[in-house]
DNA sequence: TGTACATCAGTGAACGCGCGTTCACTGATGTAC
DNA sequence: TGTACATCAGTGAACGCGCGTTCACTGATGTAC
């Protein structure tokens, strides 16, 4: 082969952060195959030699995305005096909201998710599981299953909150919905009965 | 004129009726002003009598949509027995993880207004407002600023979680989502302290 | 009552454009001899 | 060491198509006389 190994490895790797990017901050079918290529310094005609179709780019940017963030997540909560609370201000910062092409890729994108094909979303619910299980091992009191459930909670109150946040136009308010997100996920995770 | 007086009102009211629906279940750009308006039994050509751009069209089907879903959580919460606990069930149905074209939608289409022109984010900025005032009025303890701290992280948990149920694959883990969604959002509705 | 005219909601062809996808090709490299 | 060939990642023209938007027009009605 012409190039060393690893090389088409590598500019599929080039596509997928790309794609990641331009997918969370603009959404999905705002963006081109073409202008995609372009970002990861190509010519479109390449594209299908990486991938079946864009939606099966899509599905590799989300999951890609949703690990850099659970990474993230998990080294917060993993920190000195870190567990739910570093989590949970760590998701729910001012750059978070105003940062989207480099966050949560289910904040970003879940309705759009939602309207996908069956393996697209059996992959966000892999990624989804994982962070489940990352925030239940941050909650207190219960068995397993009640920490799992007030995981979802958490994180969909996280998700909903960032969303929220990012949609209205005053800043002021914005700050107020963060705020909020932050004492409410804290809430939950310090009360055993739900 | 040789239409009656209100008749071009209530075509338009049918075009954003339309859009409404359409916009909720396949998203905005998804749809195009042709299909729109055959929806409304119109030819395309019609469109910009009634509105200056899709963009307007946008932002006055997310008002009307998120009008009537607040009307009808307003009559669940005023009905006997509602409170809190009959808006949070309504909102959390199967049903309304199955049929975003009736929903909300904020849970439809949040990631899709923040990316918009901050005329549509002051629009939904003012939806959300009522959507706060209305959950504020059902929780209890503490001052109306505390009430509506928790009003808003109730609101973003509630739509959180329907597109996380939406958004995964499996049904039954759907239905334990929405489940820890109900649990959690009247845990946020009774606990005082947050 | 009958005719001419003004109004205007709705029509449908046309605009330039970018979309996702396909495919014959290029050309730099590694391998065989 | 030098030449011929195979490999294959990436190129760029082309495909049919639908997009948002514009505009000259139609034709049913209400009004004026």
């Amino acid at each position: 082969m012409r190039y060393g190994e690893g090389h088409k490895a590598a500019t599929r790797k080039r596509i997928v952060n790309a794609a990641a990017k331009r997918f969370r901050k603009e959404g999905a079918e705002a963006v081109g195959v073409a202008g995609l290529m372009a970002d990861a310094g190509l010519t479109h005609g390449g594209f299908y030699a990486h991938f079946e179709s864009k939606e099966e780019l899509f599905r590799d940017a989300v999951v890609h995305a949703l690990d850099q963030t659970r990474a993230r997540l998990m080294l917060r909560a993993q920190a000195d005096g870190g567990g739910l609370e570093a989590m949970v201000r760590d998701y729910l910062t001012a750059r978070h909201v105003k940062c989207p092409e480099r966050g949560c890729a289910a904040a970003a994108l879940a309705p759009e998710i939602a309207r996908r094909s069956r393996a697209t979303r059996a992959a966000f619910e892999q990624q989804l599981a994982g962070f489940i299980e990352l925030i239940a091992d941050q909650v207190s009191g219960g068995d397993r299953e009640a920490r799992r459930r007030r995981a979802v909670a958490i994180f969909g109150l996280m998700m909903g909150t960032l969303q929220l946040a990012r949609a209205v136009a005053d800043k002021t308010l914005s700050e107020q919905i963060r705020d909020s997100g932050i004492r409410a996920a804290l809430a939950l995770g310090r009360n055993g009965k739900m």
